[in-house]
DNA sequence: CATAAAATGTGAAACATTTCACATTTTTAT
DNA sequence: ATAAAAATGTGAAATGTTTCACATTTTATG
């Protein structure tokens, strides 16, 4: 029967598992599958907006997410997300209002999964459950960090930072091309648009970067890692 | 033979239960109670170290706890902890090494339990597991929220705020003693201790509030409230 | 109780960042 | 292709915060 990739179940073929599927075992796998919907989001497309009602959890097969919430002063992008990665749980475990927008930065594949097939997987499969604490023990750590680091880094020390981030974490690449506009950029550094310009350009006129556009060439990684440190 | 409250066990008697240990039968509880141990913490004293081994799910059943993170600048206080919460689940279950040290801040109770025991109860006990994946997406949403105030509120903003949540999450009045010296407040609100002296100073003298040395009284919320929203 | 040590208060200078203004470039839509 | 809209770059002034210096108060210790 499962001769043909095609005659193979949507969530058995999403090869790209996250720890906490992979605990799941064939029968679950094909529950799953019957209440899991997949979608596509083109760039800039909301996958969900802050404030509206929850009832999924979602799995991020591919593709590349911003995590955006309204500040009191501004816009807000707490962090960059890539697949494979879960998405809302805490929003949807809890109490069903998410509290921030998840916007799709690239092309990216969702699976939208019931809340309550979830619940089941955590009441059933307690291997499944475990691995969902240990993403959201994870997620806290990493948090406290980034938090950190915004609150006391100054701007060059963060940029630097941020510029690491997306060659060793995102891209796997010292060259690459920034999913944001300066803007957002400056919303993910929690600084001004103005701010992100001056320090790209220094950055670019002393040889760390190289700099066109959204087009950006590590350089002198060494350097970027001190800057990092030491500012 | 559970007559008299002495011979009622420990964890049985611990009446301040978590949603998560709510969840527990009596047999469990019985475990619980023998893999757990209760200590007693004075204020100041260091509860677990950021950088030690860790192989205990802390749960606090009375008292208040910083938790301090060492900075690349300085020493940030993420957030103070009031019993009853569970502490260091992130640390345990991850790596296994504390990313950060808890201090009491006054006279606490904490009971240490191993964490295979905890593990055991996830396994055996689903609603134990989503109590606690419950909590955990809690304290990540809570997070979110410091992080985006800490960033985009200006110091008189972060102060105000942080007064109101003393006296509204954690004494439940409007008259209390700060739990913290200018220091340390300032590691919280991640700013200078000059700082925090100087718009203490002025909220007296403009009768927000009455300051006498590490007494608190707050005389004007409605004027917190809108500096804070504002600041 | 006396003395040292630690914590706190406060003005002034130094600093980083934000805001403003405006020129320029790039993107989008017709 | 061309106009309109959006995004970007950059200097200068304004702002908020940090740092420094030092006086004062409080707490700890013998």
């Amino acid at each position: 029967m499962n001769k043909t990739n095609e005659n193979i179940k949507k969530c058995h073929k999403c090869l790209i598992k996250s720890n906490a599927a992979n605990k799941l075992n064939f029968t679950e796998l094909d529950e799953l599958d019957e209440s899991c919907v997949q979608v596509t989001f083109k760039a800039s497309e909301i996958i969900f907006k802050q404030g509206a009602l929850s009832s999924n959890i979602i799995y991020l097969s591919s593709g590349l997410v911003k995590i955006v919430i309204d500040g009191p002063n501004r816009e807000q992008i707490l962090k960059v997300i890539k697949a494979p990665c879960y998405l809302g749980i805490p929003t949807t475990v809890g109490d069903k209002i998410n509290h921030y927008s998840a916007i799709a930065l690239e092309k990216t594949t969702a699976c939208f999964v019931d809340v309550s097939t979830f619940k089941n997987f955590i009441k059933l499969n307690s291997d499944f459950a475990y691995e969902v604490i240990l993403d959201l023990c994870k997620n806290e750590l990493d948090q406290f960090q980034r938090c950190v680091n915004l609150v006391q880094l100054q701007m060059h020390g963060r940029m630097a930072k941020q510029l690491l981030f997306f060659a060793n974490e995102i891209y796997c690449s010292d060259e690459f091309e920034l999913p944001l506009n300066r803007n957002d950029f400056a919303n993910l550094l929690c600084s001004s648009r103005e701010i992100v310009s001056k320090i790209l350009s220094e950055f670019n006129n002393e040889g760390i970067i190289s700099l066109n556009g959204k087009k950006i060439k590590i350089l002198d990684k060494e350097k970027l890692q001190f800057i990092y440190q030491n500012g």
